[in-house]
RNA sequence: GGCGGCGUAGCCAAGUGGUAAGGCAUGGGACUGCAAAUCCCUGAUCCCCGGUUCGAAUCCGGGCGCCGCCUCCA
């Protein structure tokens, strides 16, 4: 039994978490549809994945992590009558579907790196599983659960009671109006597309043939199909954003329990809420959403990000705003400062004194992968007078397994981080005033260098000098 | 309109029955030629009203406000 409590979607309470298969613990994502840059509110479902990811490690578990990553077929409605986004962005941009899907696929993985994710253990792609998706398509067609009109395969989903069971709907409140309409001869609203067929004068670059004819396959169907490729069913883990529970999430179910004959199909399901972006959302320098370079080329450290992230807890909605990003900035600085400072004390820390802060570090992690408070913890330690750099160190390295902040390979960030022959010459310079104390000529140094945006930080070492 | 979530110090936020974690900012102090950086100290009774309880930020009811998803309809 794992100390590791979530609070499972599925159920609606928290549960104590034990993996089917005994040591293994196996997570699926709902990984980005790669047609445009992921803002920074995009990269909270990963930053809690990885939380999730870390919490497993630390109860001594392999964790078989797959992400998807939807290039194609993801619509630009849930209503089946959108444009699919991949197509709409190659159409708009002049470049093909698998140049688009590439770029952005490429841009999501560097921003997840460049917030301490760890790689997943599978990134797997829609259209390299068409078959599979196919395959699965025709074992529900073959057991009675479809319908085929001139759009496309569909689902039924009256031929599945527990349809409305997971995310609680009330279809009823819901059934009549605009979204029967867009797709003629679906039979409730709530039916969803297998398999999508073009209209007649639409020529896509992306499609295959099927046995439903040549057109490409309903975004809800790939996770499905990959996650049962490569974790089996049932598993332990599904992730995403509370935006899916209703509509995706709910057909990913609908598909899988009917196809495998397992109920349930996932055991845990956990939900992340959003960033209310607010003003922000779009970032006023360029003109499009909020990415994750917007705040690097504001001086933001990325991992800065992942701090912002820690404060808040992955089930809240969290305000973002750039104070609340400066405030972040400043606490991760300062809380790297207190590892360097400790970086190079003794590997013998005093197991009585660390017990307790280590016992409380990880009753946090495990109440629902509580990092707020996790980070509370750190923030005791790094600043507990009763500790000793030796204590400190070991137990800021061992919650950095969980917090990601790279606490381990930390630099000053308050230190010279570059060399610059001028600017070193103008140091000396004023250096060499402040001795004789003319500090007119040396504050003149100063006032210059800072004009350029350079500060000069006085140490019992000597001056130094940094960038702001 | 339906469903879900939220409203805790200036800001970001933990905390779900027993007298409010943490970070940032502010103010004070130490250090400094003065600064910067760093360190120490410093603040809230929890949106409003009513109820349950010995006791509620935490439970119930009613308001007000905000966010998200679905929907435009009974």
């Amino acid at each position: 039994m794992t100390g590791l409590v979530l609070y499972n979607t599925r159920t609606r309470t928290r549960e104590a978490f034990e993996p089917i298969e005994s040591g293994h613990a196996r997570v699926y994502s709902c990984g980005p549809t790669v047609y445009a840059p992921q803002h920074i509110g995009n990269l909270r479902p990963y930053l809690m994945a990885d939380l999730l990811r870390r919490a497993l490690e630390a109860e001594g578990l392999r964790v078989t992590h797959v992400i998807n990553i939807t290039d194609v077929g993801h619509l630009t409605d849930d209503a089946d009558a959108g444009e699919d986004k991949i197509e709409s962005a190659a159409a708009k941009s002049g470049r093909t579907a698998a140049e688009i899907a590439a770029l952005y696929t490429e841009q999501w993985k560097n921003d997840r790196r460049r917030v301490g994710c760890l790689e997943a253990s599978v990134y797997c792609k829609a259209t390299d599983h068409i078959a599979e998706q196919i395959a699965l398509a025709k074992r529900l067609e073959a057991k009675g659960y479809t319908y085929r009109i001139d759009d496309g395969l569909y689902f039924d989903t009256a031929k599945f009671p527990r349809y409305t069971e997971f995310a609680r709907l009330d279809l009823a409140g819901q059934e009549s109006g605009a979204r029967i309409a867009d797709v003629p001869g679906k039979r409730h609203s709530a039916d969803f597309a297998l398999w999508k067929l073009p209209a007649p004068a639409v020529q896509r670059q992306q499609e295959w043939d099927s046995p439903w004819g040549r057109g490409f396959p309903g975004w809800h169907l790939e996770c499905s199909a990959m996650s049962t490729k490569y974790l089996g069913a049932p598993f332990d883990v599904h992730t995403g954003g509370v935006d899916h529970i209703p509509v995706h999430h709910t057909n990913e179910i609908a598909q899988s329990e009917c196809a495998l004959d397992v109920h349930p199909w996932v055991r845990f399901w956990i939900h992340n809420e959003f960033y209310d972006l607010g003003g922000e959302k779009i970032s006023k320098s360029k003109g499009h959403v909020l990415v994750l370079q917007d705040l690097v080329d504001r001086g933001f450290e990325p991992l800065a990000f992942r701090y912002f992230f820690l404060q808040g807890h992955y089930r809240q909605q969290q305000a973002f705003t750039i104070d609340a990003m400066e405030a972040a900035a400043t606490g991760y600085r300062r809380l790297l400062g207190v590892a360097v400072q400790v970086r190079d004390a003794a590997e013998r820390p005093d197991d009585a004194v660390i017990s307790a802060y280590r016992a409380r570090f990880r009753e946090a992690v495990r109440d629902d992968l509580n990092a707020p408070r996790a980070l509370a913890v750190a923030w005791e330690v790094a600043r507990g007078a009763d500790l000793g750099a030796a204590e400190k160190r070991a137990l800021l390295l061992e919650f950095d397994g969980f917090l990601g902040l790279d606490l381990a390979s930390a630099t000053p960030r308050t230190a010279v981080a570059e060399s610059d022959p001028r600017i070193d010459g103008l140091v000396a310079e004023r250096e060499s005033a402040r001795r004789r104390k003319d500090f007119a000529a040396a504050d003149r140094v100063r006032d210059a260098l800072a004009a350029e945006g350079i500060v000069i930080e006085d140490t019992p070492a000597g001056p130094r000098w940094r960038r702001t």
